[in-house]
DNA sequence: TCTTCGATTGTCT
DNA sequence: GACAATCGAAGAA
């Protein structure tokens, strides 16, 4: 089942959270590809120093800034795509960065890409996920709710609190206190055990 | 195993 | 003109 609106139009911590196990898919060419999320991060606001959106609308990061649900995908570092679905209501400014998966089906679509890459280090990273799902700027916008737009996500896993650790965000070190170390990094360690 | 550092370009000041 | 929500190779230990 693809997860509905409302599921995003909760404050982006409670959509990161809840992102955990759930299943992101990506159809391309007549192949699905599709992974159970185990990390994410939680940008929130215009007030939120870390977050993109901490000097106003921009036609960067416009996309945040509608309803969630929807796709915000942005270049970075010269080379690298991030994923981020919008969560909260039209007007706010908020994003889930989606960090790390595990991929259960799509395998040899992923191993085309990613080698001579180790199956373990294929999608632990941002900017490693995109590329094996061949996610770019193209699908900057689509909407997470329909499989018409090739990205989407659906029912996964359930993952308990205790399955569950909270740290602060990667890669933030220019933003100031207290943004800085808000533990909103979700990680699950369910890489075992779990069955496509 | 750990740390350092180069790659490479869109976006904003 | 500065720098970024990173990766992975290379070198040190």
């Amino acid at each position: 089942m693809v997860l509905e609106r409302d599921f995003y139009l909760l404050p982006a911590q409670a959509v990161a959270r809840g992102l955990l196990g759930k299943k992101l898919i990506r159809q391309i060419n007549n192949q699905t590809i599709c992974g159970y999320i185990l990390e994410t991060e939680a940008y929130d606001g215009e007030r939120d120093e870390a977050c993109h959106a901490r000097n106003g609308k921009t036609e960067r990061n416009k996309v945040m800034y509608g309803p969630g649900g929807y796709a915000y995908i942005y270049f970075t570092y010269g080379m690298h795509w991030m994923l981020n679905c919008v969560a909260g209501e039209s007007g706010y400014p908020a994003a889930v960065l989606i960090r790390s998966i595990k991929p259960v089906m799509g395998l040899d679509y992923i191993r085309e890409r990613r080698h001579p890459i180790p199956q373990e280090h294929w999608t632990n990273g941002p900017a490693k996920l995109t590329k094996a799902l061949d996610i770019t700027g193209e699908l900057n916008g689509v909407d997470l709710c329909s499989k018409s737009g090739g990205l989407f996500i659906e029912e996964g896993v359930t993952i308990t609190d205790g399955q569950v650790h909270t740290t602060a965000r990667i890669g933030i070190q220019y933003a100031p206190e207290p943004w800085k170390s808000k533990k909103w990094r979700f990680v699950t360690e369910i890489m075992s055990g779990v069955e496509g």
